[in-house]
DNA sequence: CAGGGTTGATTAATCGATTAATCAACCCTG
DNA sequence: CAGGGTTGATTAATCGATTAATCAACCCTG
């Protein structure tokens, strides 16, 4: 014997009225033709036994489930929650429930989250992938959340533009002499942030690359970054790709006695929780989370909406009407002009 | 018309087998009387199509959805990725899945989050709650993450250990004047934490605590704290609740040209990602999500699976069998001995 | 060898909602 | 007033899996 629902269902309403469900749920949807008189009264006992529709009757007849599963890569990101937060909201607002699933930074396990996802038959995936992780065949529509480089990229900030707006202020400020810090190079959305930032190198002006990971490989984890040797190779503006990066330049140049925004400046990406906190302010650029949400999702919908019509869609990824989103320069106390001394 | 699933189902093996589809379900789910020679060639066959049964259909037959609700506060909280990524991984382990919804910082936010999830009949749901909520009457069981001192709780970090296993480490090392500071005294894991570094601090000692939030109303929201001269006032270690707020006190710190650890101490909570990679590393308290996870699970899912029996469980909030898990003190370098003078 | 017990299967109902097909009643119009 | 059209409802099938009830075949045992 299957267990009761606690709520009330739909024969409960049509039992009450003396009509059919059929007829109660015509009513409830506006399809099919029923009197005003009566779907009134059906409106009436629905809200009064507090009628909620079972999404698991309705998801076995039509098809669609109504749940999204949402793809996450390596938690370590820490601007992740921000992400979850406006897609659980997004999706939410469009009427679907967001399952998730972490691919824990392995690419095999971002496999397996998929699978999983699809087991539940969810009706679409997003996906911020890891690392280069090119999207296996997927036989549900699936958004991607990358950067705008990347192939078969749905919608993402426009980190190049990001990089542009952080150097022109750094520019405008008076700095030449940038030193750029990534991560890791495989990253489309990191060498999508350097290529904006080199862009707006003046030619009068001289840009240079640090990747942690490289350096890390040879100096061990969690070693210095030999900042205070490029103060004093004449360095003046520290751009890093992450907020997380920034604030290890941060607090390794304040420990060596050298002054931000005084001697140095120090900027990071993605607006991270700490950064409004930390002593000085970090300046930064941040990436509009809501609208990349709202983009990714409204794509989404629209083609699992008009599946029905179509049996095959075209690719599983889906295009959205707008790829890139601006990200917006936000200027703390980390940013300043260059000492005069440095100043040609 | 029905949209036809992708993969296969019960009746299409049954079909091609020639039995009923009745013995199909009893031989892949191992109950019912199967001879062991139809089991083997049905089990075959659903491998050979790739069967994988619909939880659909199961969920609407069996009243059980297979998912969970994860029900997160305001996302500022640099916690939340490791603990949703816990809470994932053990239910998946488990056979659920995790539906998100996020509560956005309002506790009427946090209610619709909850009834979101009920309409979508979660077979249960974790609350990580908001500072001081009390959880309203839920259909449905419901495990708790906050701390061992807030009524109802299920099971978490024993936060006041925790306070007592850095308070501890300090002492050992010479400091007997803390600064401790906290946010916002409402919340149970705060209190519970700064509670018990007080419980540590020695007779011939004094432990001050500084609530930002109160600090803030008076001084404006992201302002200096005025630790220096809490520095010039003798105290020589600053122990926060959190990484952020010990994050926040390092940079000022270290701006004010106090040196960490040489003239201060500097310690956090919850070993966020960030922890390790500042200079000097933050010597925090680490807490076992995964254990916590896998502890909360556990509980929830003894109550969903005997709930069959049981109509009506005693009250919704389920409890565990241990209902605290121990902190680990991870020492790194912001944490060392007071100055000379400073010892008497 | 009659009749109880076991084995290994099938039948049919069910969970809740949706929807194509059908139907009764009524209204017109030529 | 016969017959086509519309209105407002119902009937019945369906999505996929589960499971209580039933049944046929066979095996024993007294």
């Amino acid at each position: 014997m299957a267990i009761a629902r606690t709520g009330s269902n739909l024969s409960q309403i049509a039992a009450l009225l003396g009509v059919s469900s059929a007829t109660v749920s015509n009513a409830l949807s506006g399809k099919g033709r029923v009197s005003a008189e009566l779907t009134e009264k059906i409106r009436a006992t629905a809200a009064d036994l507090g009628y909620t529709p079972s999404l698991t009757g309705r998801a076995l007849r039509t098809g669609r489930t109504g749940v999204l599963g949402l793809v996450l890569p390596d938690i370590a990101n820490p601007l992740f929650p921000q992400i979850a937060q406006a897609i659980e909201y997004a999706a939410s607002n469009a009427g679907y429930g967001v399952l998730i699933a972490d691919s824990r930074g392995s690419v095999a396990l971002q496999t397996d989250a998929i699978n999983r996802l699809i087991e539940r038959d969810v009706d679409g995936i997003i996906i911020v992938p890891r690392l280069g992780t090119r999207i296996a065949d997927i036989d549900c529509p699936v958004a991607v959340i990358d950067s705008p480089s990347t192939p078969g990229n749905t919608v993402s900030a426009d980190h190049w533009q990001g990089g542009q707006a952080v150097v022109e202020h750094l520019v405008s400020l008076g700095h030449r002499k940038f030193l750029l810090i990534g991560n890791n190079p495989a990253s489309n959305v990191q060498n999508d942030r350097i290529g904006g930032m080199k862009s707006c190198v003046p030619e009068d002006g001289h840009a240079d690359v640090l990747w942690i990971e490289r350096h890390e490989q040879s100096h061990g984890k969690g070693s210095l970054l030999g900042l205070q040797k490029k103060v004093e190779a004449g360095f003046t503006a520290f751009v890093a790709i992450s907020d997380l990066h920034a604030l290890r330049a941060l607090t390794e140049l304040q420990r060596a006695g050298v002054a931000v925004p005084e001697d140095v400046s120090v900027t990071g990406f993605d607006d991270l929780v700490w950064s409004s906190v930390i002593t000085p302010g970090l300046t930064t650029v941040r990436m509009n989370t809501a609208e990349i949400a709202d983009v990714a999702i409204a794509a989404l919908v629209r083609v699992i909406e008009a599946d029905a019509g179509s049996a095959i869609p075209a690719g599983p990824v889906v295009a959205a009407k707008r790829s890139s989103v601006p990200m917006q320069l936000v200027v703390r106390q980390t940013s300043g002009p260059p000492p005069k001394a440095q100043i040609a």
